[in-house]
Formats: C-alpha cells, structure tokens, sequence
DNA sequence: AACAGGTATTTCACCAGTAAAAGATTTGTC
DNA sequence: GACAAATCTTTTACTGGTGAAATACCTGTT
C-alpha cells in the first residue's frame, strides 16, 4: 500500500489529448478514443521499456516471442505454425529463423514424408537462453507494473481478456 | 442483450499461452505476461481493426495521427513539436509532412524570426478531411469495443489511466 | 564581430517487417 | 499416371520507421 494518493493529480496523456478534442468538438463522443488511445499508447511505452532485459541477451523482442514458442509448446514447430504463434508473416519467420539457427539457438530437421514442410527446435543453448531470461523478463515486467496495485492488475487483466476475447473471437466480422 | 451467455467457452490466446508456460515451468509467476501480453495483443488486434475507416480515405494511422495533431491544437505546430506530440522521431515528421503537403492537406510558413523553425498548419481541406473522418472513425471504434459493456470500458479506461499515468511519470527511472 | 555551443530540421544509411510472386512438393481427379 | 489445384516455404521488391550525421541558424560571451 504505497501512499501515493488515490485522486491522480497528474494526468496522462491521453486525458489531455481528449480534453483538447472536447474543446473543438464539445459533442465529439470521446469515448473509444480513451480506451484505445491508451491500450496503443501502453503497449508503445511497455514495449520500450520491456526491450531493456531482452537486449542485454542481444535478443530482440520478435526473436524471443519465436523462441519462447517452440520452448512454451515443448515440441517442434513448422515455419507456418510459428508464424500463426508469434502472430507474423511466414517471411518475417523465415528471416528470423535464419539468424536465429547462425547464432545456434534453433535447428532445423526436413519432414521426411512431405519435403516442403520443415521442422524447428530449440538446441540445448537455446533452451537455456530461454529459461534464463525469462525469469528475469518477469521481474522486470513486475517491477514495470507496480505503479498498479496487485489487485488492479488482476482487475485490468480480466478486462483485457474479455476484450480481447471478444475481439480475436469477432473481429473478422466487423470488416468495415 | 445479445444471449452469448456470461461464462465464456473460448479463451483468448493470451490465456492458452500462460497455460502453456505453466506445464512447462509451474513455479513461474506468469502475473504480468496476462496484462502485458494482452495489452499488446490488444494493441495490435485494434491497430489492425482500426485501420479499415482511415484506409478509405487514404491516410494511415500515423498520417491521421499528424493531422489530427494538428486539428486538435487549434494552432501550428513546428515540426519538432508535432513530434513530441505524436511520439515519433523528428525524421518520421518529415517524411509525412512531405506527403501531406504534396497532396495539399498540410501547408508550411517559414518563422520570421527563428529561420530554423517552420510553422505547419492544416489546409481548409486537410481540416475538413479530419472533421470528416473522426465521426466515422470514434464511431467504428466504439462498435469494435462494443464486446465489452459500457461500464467494463470505463472500467477499463480508468485502469488504463492509472497505469499510463504511472508509465509516463517513472519510465525513465526504470532504465534497466 | 567572431566564435563556441546549442537548437531545429532534414538527409542519409540502414533495418525489420510485409504482400505478392516464385519455387517446390503433395493431393485429388479423371 | 498425369495434370490441375492446393499447400508450405522462401525470395523479391518495397515501405515506413529509426538513429546519427549533416545542415542551417541562433545566442551568448569575449
């Protein structure tokens, strides 16, 4: 319970944006421009700051997602599974996973019934690197969130999954 | 009152991930990955979402942000301003306001006194692009966050709030 | 008035990502 | 069994972004 005051005195910056919208367009329903504005504008700073641990492992955020994968789902993945699990294209997958089997993390076996189709597993220094950094990642995540109570995370984590729920569930529905 | 029931079925992809790292490492605190993995899945999901009303009339986000900056004010902006303004570096500003202006929705005014300095400002038809399009545009982000009831947005934009507000105060002191 | 240092903007070189075409292989159908 | 369609991956051409250097200008000090 840090005594930090519970009416914010200090106003971020979406608030102002908004305010200022109101000021020219005072019927203007602000609304979703509150919520969105903010998701976008915290995924832009979380992401900055999330960088910071990952670097130091010369791993990039888009190379630990792909790692992360093939360690979280505990077998081999194809090119195209990967890139439907890190949320990429196939070419961006394809970049990565070259680098990422020059630097000896990730290694790469031909399906031997169908030959356009390849397989991909961490090697053992992968699979270390992996493990090693991401307890450290979560810390740090956990020290990046603090400025929020335990039990408004939990609250904000519940809303988002409901959004988001909704949104991966929906959204190919709502092509405007 | 759509009738979709109130204990969801589908989880989101989010939740399935943390189940995933919990078989294969149980005693990890997987607390922040639920809120940050879902802020930026949400980010994106939007992001993508959003883009269809601009699209139509030709401007990306990042240029409708520009614009809207711009609109918003009231007055000109110089170029390092529209910057900060739109949190993007100083060479992004220039491409866009280059592109703007070639199609005549952007004009710049050189400052008499400060030679460095330009001073940018809307067009009549840049300023009637925007009026135009953000009425379209709140209206379709409201109908995709319409998965979440009233009261859940507002919720969730307060939350939001509070971690942004956090964010923007302490990012700095964090550099790990 | 000349120069050092600071600031505003643009240019440059580069990087990571994408969409679409190309390449390689399998599968279904006649 | 051969050809058309489908599927998986890589290559290609390009885009939009960035950081750092370059450019142009101002300001204060001597």
């Amino acid at each position: 319970m840090t005594d930090t005051g519970n009416q914010h005195p200090r106003t971020d910056t979406v608030a102002s944006v908004v305010r200022q919208w109101h000021a020219v367009h005072p019927s203007l329903d602000t609304g979703p421009m509150e919520v969105i504005g903010r998701i976008n504008r915290c995924a832009a700073l979380l992401q900055q700051a999330e960088d910071a641990p990952l670097r130091r492992a010369g791993l990039s955020r888009a190379e630990f997602d792909l790692l992360g994968a093939l360690r979280r789902t505990g077998h081999e993945l194809t090119p195209g599974e990967l890139a439907r699990e890190t949320f990429s294209s196939g070419a961006a997958v394809t970049k990565r996973v070259k680098q990422l089997t020059e630097r000896g993390l990730v290694e790469r076996r031909g399906d031997t019934r169908d030959r356009r189709v390849s397989h991909l597993r961490l090697t053992d220094a992968g699979r270390d690197l992996v493990d090693g950094i991401l307890p450290e990642q979560l810390a740090y995540e956990e020290a990046v969130l603090s400025v929020l109570a335990p039990a408004g995370q939990e609250e904000l984590s519940g809303l988002l999954a409901g959004l988001l729920d909704g949104l991966e569930g929906r959204l190919g529905a709502l092509r405007g």
